[in-house]
DNA sequence: TCGGACTACTACCATGGGTCGTACTTCACT
DNA sequence: AGTGAAGTACGACCCATGGTAGTAGTCCGA
């Protein structure tokens, strides 16, 4: 299942609205992300569908058309991307951890706690 | 400059090969890598040409044909990679932050070590 | 001079993601 | 019950990227 990387930008944003809210019908995923990026409908439907096809929502019949809720918690994907970008990590070199650390740091502080602290347990 | 984290598989081959002898003239790239794998040489002359028009290598005549060196040393480009990973790890959440620990402790201790050393750096 | 070998440009195919046209279904109103 | 408008889904198109190689041009040795 390697879907967790190959996944563009408004796949995510419908991924991320769909955890948020729980489940969500085409047209209301349409209210919440379609309509303000100008999208069409369909668009926003072929989204749901792809992910779909992917596994990572599952759905079902309602009326005329689908609900979608996620086929994954948002844990175990944050699981899958993290070994991942192990795999990407791994393959550095001593300059690229540094700016990887920089960068992070520059990006967002919290995260280097939170690395900080995850390593510590682990000695 | 994004080329840094669109790259196959066999492009990174190619570049790295290119890094680890200095520079390269297409036939010797073709024996490096291309021979082994049962390519094409002229698979390997679209590589050279793809990562010389995306600026990763340079490139100068040299009898009928062309020598690709590096364009960015070693570590420019690691820098890179670190850099664009760190976007997507801030972007993980606590679960995804513990597997990308496990993960990479599993597949390579020593860049936890790495790692740790860098984090302690800058306190 | 002429043919074979070498080299490069350009093209083809597959996949993935963004985007939507169009056809189908269903409900409400007459 | 008939019919049209609104809602919904499928399938298709386009573009970018990477793997792959066919083919055309060039140069050297016999």
């Amino acid at each position: 299942m390697d879907s967790l990387n190959s996944m563009g930008e408004l796949e995510g944003a419908v991924l991320e609205s769909i955890w948020q809210s729980g489940e969500l019908s085409t047209p209301a995923a349409f209210e919440a992300i379609g309509k303000p990026r100008g999208l069409a409908y369909t668009t926003i439907l072929t989204v749901l569908q792809r992910l779909h096809r992917k596994g990572l929502v599952g759905r079902r019949p309602a009326g005329r058309g689908h609900i979608y809720f996620p086929a994954l918690s948002r844990e175990k994907f944050s699981e899958g991307r993290g070994e991942s970008l192990a795999s990407t990590f791994v393959a550095l070199g001593p300059a690229g951890v540094a700016a990887f650390v920089e960068a992070t740091e520059r990006l967002d502080p919290a995260m280097v706690d939170l690395l900080r602290q995850r390593l510590d347990e682990r000695i």
